[in-house]
DNA sequence: GCAATAATGTAGTCGATGACAACAATGCTG
DNA sequence: CAGCATTGTTGTCATCGACTACATTATTGC
């Protein structure tokens, strides 16, 4: 099977696999798709089979990367036990790393959704990861802890105080170091702007 | 003064112009030396007398950038008068007015950011830029309104709420009409988080 | 003033790229 | 197993950024 076969039967996948490398190692702006085509060892046609243009590379890139970034921030709620700030918490750090990791990918992932006629697959895909955000809103408005205002715009402000870190350390200005810090710090306060019965 | 002479007398001046219309309307991406050269009414060759690099115009647009945002964030904070969280509230909108109008630029601007190489004046325009909300945050806790801590830690956290309602604004998860609301619900937050006196 | 020299613009070229089209090999379906 | 759809390949084109050699204009030192 791992002979040269006409039909390589797994380049789509391959050809994501190898791109994502290349993003997050050299920026979305250095790839390029026949030197993907040279990398994966097929003629410098064949991806445009599976992406019928860069963008659509891109796009496809993104729709993963939201998929990926929903797992981890579900993951990272659900193991961080019942309590709600602890939750909370770990799923801002979790975000945050993604974005520490993957910071080309976040930032394709955000350039992507503002182009509507990329099909929804996009949208869903981005819906479903924040989703876990509302939810942890949900459940700390139900457990008393935070204002029963419109989950929604609360969660705006979480996701975009989350976001911000996130784009901060994207762009160097906070060291590694200082990050654990800002992130608790945003978080303390976002608790404290929202806790229930604070005038 | 209108006729074509050799010497241009004033390039480097007309083609940042150009090519901060072009990135304004289609993107960093779409920016092309060639194409900008042929606008300006200059042979393909001449732009490089002035930017030794594609990148090195990309670094120019963001250095004016950083300069023209400091400007109107000081320009919308003093002109808000004196009280700490009217000239917080109008520095606050005045970033994401800027974020929502060049949003391409400001990505420009965060993305050359964490490129050391890039001389510091880069980096220095940004500081300026930057400095505008450390001394909001000092004023705040000269008024006692904010607690004392360190400004660069709450100043950090109040940069990161409006730069993430910027990204999300650029992103288009945020639209126009909930723009003002969203803003208005991170500096509520915010000051509520950063309360002198408030546990 | 004016000659040397620096600054600025032009023209030509190279290798790489993305998009496209014509063709070839393979897989699938009836 | 024959015909058709998929998936790769090869060749081509316009464009791009970078580089070079050269031309023209400014500036500076004498």
């Amino acid at each position: 099977m791992s002979e040269r076969r006409y039909h390589h039967g797994n380049l789509r996948a391959v050809l994501l696999d190898e791109a994502e490398r290349t993003v997050r190692e050299r920026g979305a702006q250095d790839l390029s798709l026949r030197e993907l085509a040279r990398q994966v060892g097929v003629s410098h046609g064949a991806p445009r089979r599976h992406f019928s243009d860069r963008q659509a590379l891109l796009d496809a890139l993104a729709e993963n990367g939201f998929a990926r970034l929903g797992a981890e921030l579900r993951s990272a709620a659900d193991g961080a036990g019942p309590d709600f700030e602890a939750r909370l918490r770990a799923t801002a750090v979790a975000y945050v790393r993604f974005a520490t990791r993957d910071a080309a990918l976040l930032e394709l992932m955000f350039a992507g959704k503002k182009e509507q006629a990329h099909s929804g697959q996009l949208h869903e895909a981005a819906d479903r990861a924040f989703s876990v955000i509302l939810e942890l809103i949900e459940q700390g408005q139900t457990e008393g802890v935070l204002e029963p205002v419109d989950p929604e715009r609360i969660g705006l402000v979480l996701f975009a105080s989350v976001q911000g870190v996130a784009a901060l350390v994207r762009a160097g200005i906070v060291e590694a170091g200082q990050l654990d810090e800002l992130v608790a710090d945003a978080i303390a306060h976002f608790l404290r702007g929202s806790l229930a019965g604070n005038k």
